[in-house]
DNA sequence: TTAAAATATCCCAATTTGGTATATTTGAAA
DNA sequence: TTTCAAATATACCAAATTGGGATATTTTAA
């Protein structure tokens, strides 16, 4: 998860994000320190929160090409 | 998970699937019924097996503007 | 219809998850 | 450079989720 890239590009701290989505602090930091992987339906709030792909949280970026 | 509708696309049954990505039949089974969820590693491998991005596979289409 | 193939589900042990509380680290002001 | 608060990580643990084997159910083609 590029979760914690993110997170520092828009300047703010886990306890804000998880504020905003609703999570806790301790919960971010798991995904962030890959202990724990968030399920489908908060790597969706993720992505839709710093508005990128779910490949791009996932850090799949070397697919050329794809079909859908 | 889009998994069944990409499986009937490319005309194979669970079992081949399972076959082809060292999985059990039940566990496909469960993706496409949604009672389970894959994992991150399990996600990628199904997304690159029909070529098709994350996003696409869980769903996530309605995203016209996205930085990443 | 029936038999085989395909798919779904039961049971259950093992793994994973997230909450609370707390420890550790970081950073900025004094 | 210390000190203290903010930020981040982690230990403990109960609850939820997962996947395997076995089996039940459904679908399909003959």
């Amino acid at each position: 998860m590029r979760l914690k890239e993110l997170r520092k590009e828009k300047g703010i701290s886990q306890l804000k994000l998880a504020m905003d989505l609703s999570m806790n602090q301790n919960t971010i930091s798991r995904y962030e320190t890959g202990s724990h992987q968030a399920d489908y339906e908060t790597l969706i709030k993720i992505a839709d929160y710093f508005d990128v792909s779910i490949d791009y949280l996932l850090g799949r970026t070397d697919n050329p090409i794809m079909n859908k």
